[in-house]
Order: structure tokens, then C-alpha cells, then sequence
DNA sequence: TTTGGATTATTAACGGTGTTAAGTATATTT
DNA sequence: AAATATACTTAACACCGTTAATAATCCAAA
């Protein structure tokens, strides 16, 4: 049956046209301008042709956030070279850092923004997994980091949260706009990676006794 | 001239009843649930009415997310008895997260929306205040433990930004469920606590050579 | 006291949003 | 060729923030 396998390819087709016209909306226009009626405008459908192919458009966010992950994961490409874990992590951070300031909009619907995890949850595979990922490769440098006494040995999964936190504090409060109106434009970007490196600094336990 | 004195009074009035309006909407049913519409059907005048006393959306959001700073100082009433400049940290800090946990959708406006620092944009008095007081009394107590060499001397900036990051950071990927797919329920809290008390222990300087 | 001007409020409308129900074409199978 | 399944569209629902034009009200001066 050529049929049945054809008309499957055209409807991935479609699909990919409908993320295809979301991605360009997302990053030519923002976030707040890709709505369902602008994506059905670009492929030459109708809005409600959109249904079709994904549930709402959580569904499609969730896809884009997805893309937001790719995005990330291509800053992180040359981190694995890095051997000593804890200067990988610090290197880590500090990309996050980077892509988050550098793409807010992704940033945004990756961490901020409800509506992917709204996606996720009438999912059949509903766990986070690029989250999962993610947190995944800060907790092995941070465990790398221990077993090679680099780090204050301790709960990891405390200590990643930890690190997590306080990165996306920044950038989040950042793409927010509250640091803005209490630190100077030009002093946030080295006084994050201060902050950053304080932290990491502070468990770093080569050294000391 | 007493008809004046009286005109000013009732436009307090209707600017009230619109804020309040506004209040009842967004704890009995979200922020999202906020519209100028709805507004305008609970004090029942008409939608346009309402941009007779306020410049826009945005400016009645500004007006809750102060209401919001309101709420949260009040979980820090008992916070200034306590003498010990640490120990009030370490409470400065549960509290923070107690507060973004119980009233998530304040927190909301007050840390993430970017609604209310738009509506600052377009002010004359264009600091975002609340947020310095707030910034200003973590740097006090801050200051406090460096002094008392309770903490690591650096820069209170710096350390500032790390502490208040760390928690924000926490509670926000909280609200946005970031973390529900990653830690269980039941661990939640009790790892903030344990990642907040990690940090602050790191910091502690008493007890050290 | 009546007229005129300012203030306050309303109606109607613009241009958007996500989403659904019902109907129409198109393509495939019987 | 007729019946059925698939793909798509039209029309509509129920909202949203905001503005322009209009009506009603109130106060002050003539």
C-alpha cells in the first residue's frame, strides 16, 4: 500500500510547513506574534486546517520550544571537549548565560512560558524529557566534579538545582526586564558571570583541606 | 472651592473601585481572568470608562503587582526582630519562597510579567521602587553579616544578585512547573529549603579561619 | 435662570485572538 | 458509478485591548 504511505509523508509535510511557518513568525516577530491565523496565512490554509495536523496550540509551542533546546544544545557543541569537569561546568554556565540573553524569545517559551508544559501534559509521553536532558548533563559534571574532588562532595541533585536556579534567576529576571532598573545596562552581563563564578568558586574544593 | 476637593475625591473613588475590581478578579480567578472588560462589569460602568482613569491595561497591572509587594511584606512582620543579621537571612529567604509558593499568581506579576515594568516605561517616576526596597533591605542584612564576619567579605552586589537569583530562580521554574516534571512533588520544598540553606552555609564564614 | 463649556460616560467599531460545528469538496475504496 | 472516508473551508462563538465619535451630565459665567 504506496497510498497509505504516501498520503503519511504528505501529512508530515504539512506538519513540518505549519512548524516551518511558527518558526519564522517566532523569530522575525516574536513570541506574541505567532498565532494561529498567521501560521494558516503563511502555508495558505485555512486557520482551522492548523487542527488538523496538531491539537492547539500548545502543541506547536511545544514544538518550538523543542527547536529552542536544539538551539541551545548547538552553544554546548564544543563544551564536551572540555576534560576537567569543573572548568566544563563553569563553561556551562556561562553559556547558558550567553544563549539565554542572546535568544530570550526561546529562552521564554523553554523556561518561562506555561504553555509548553501545558502541551506536555496531555501528552501520552508526558514527561519533560529535553528538561531531563538537560539537568541530566549538569548533574554528570557536577557528580565528574566530586568524584574528582573538585567539589564539596553533597547531594547532587541539591547542588544542580542550585546551579540551575540561580542562572535562570538571572537570565529570566533579566529577559524581564527587573534588573534593568536596578543595575546599570553595561554592568549586568559581567556582574551575572561574578555572581556565577562566585558560586562555583565557593564549592570548588581544590585547594583546601 | 470645595467642589474641586469633592471631584478629586469621587475620581479616588471610581480609581479604587476599579483596583479593587481588579484585586477581587485576580485572586478569585487569575491573572488571566483580568480584563478591562470584566473590570468594567463588576464596578458596571462601561470598558471605555475604565481608560478614563487609567492609562492602560498594563497601568492597573503596575497598581496589583505593588499590592503584591503590600502582601509580601507583610510575611516579613516578624522578620526584623530577629537580631542576628544570618539567621534573618535564612528567614529573608524561606520567607521569599514561602510567599512565591503560596501566592503564585503575584508572584507572577511582581517577578515575571513584563506587564508592570512596561507600565513603568511610560511613567514619570520610572524606578521600579518596589523592587529596589526590596533589593535594598537583602544588601542591608547582607551587609549586616559581612560586618559581624558572619560572611565571606566580597561584594554585596554580587552576592546579592547570587542569593536573590538562587530563590527567584527556584520559585519560578516552580510556577512555571519546571520542576514537577523533574522532582517530585513531596521533595519540592524541602530541596529550595535544602539548595537555599547549601548556599548560605557556603557563605557562612563563622566557625572559619 | 439660562446658556455654554468642560467633564464624564457611553455606543459602536476596529482589528485582533483561540477554537468548534457544520458543510463542502476531493480522493479512495467498494 | 456509487458509497465512503479524508481533507479542507466557511461561518460562527466568545472573547480581548483600545480608540473615535457621541451623548449625557455638571458647573460656572452671563
Amino acid at each position: 500500500m504506496g497510498i497509505v504511505e504516501r498520503k503519511e509523508k504528505q501529512k508530515l509535510e504539512i506538519r513540518k510547513q505549519i512548524l516551518d511557518a511558527s518558526m519564522k513568525l517566532f523569530v522575525e516577530q516574536g513570541f506574541e506574534n505567532v498565532s494561529i491565523r498567521k501560521i494558516a496565512d503563511l502555508i495558505e490554509y485555512s486557520p482551522t486546517t492548523v487542527y488538523l495536523y496538531f491539537k492547539d496550540k500548545n502543541e506547536i509551542l511545544f514544538n518550538l520550544h523543542e527547536l529552542g533546546f536544539q538551539k541551545m544544545a548547538e552553544y554546548n557543541n564544543t563544551l564536551w571537549d572540555i576534560k576537567n569537569p569543573l572548568v566544563r561546568l563553569h563553561q556551562m554556565g556561562e553559556n547558558y548565560i550567553q544563549f539565554g540573553l542572546q535568544n530570550p524569545e526561546f529562552y521564554d517559551l523553554m523556561f518561562i512560558q506555561s504553555a509548553p508544559m501545558e502541551a506536555l501534559d496531555t501528552m501520552v509521553e508526558c514527561d519533560w524529557k529535553s528538561g531531563d536532558v538537560a539537568l541530566g548533563k549538569l548533574k554528570e559534571t557536577l557528580q565528574d566534579c566530586m568524584d574528582m574532588n573538585m567539589v564539596v562532595k553533597g547531594d547532587v541533585n541539591v547542588l544542580a538545582m542550585a546551579i540551575w536556579s540561580l542562572v535562570h534567576g538571572m537570565v529570566s529576571l533579566a529577559i524581564r526586564h527587573r534588573f534593568e532598573k536596578l543595575v546599570e545596562e553595561k554592568n549586568m552581563i559581567p556582574m551575572m558571570k561574578l555572581s556565577l563564578n562566585w558560586l562555583l568558586n565557593t564549592m570548588d574544593s581544590t585547594g583546601k583541606k
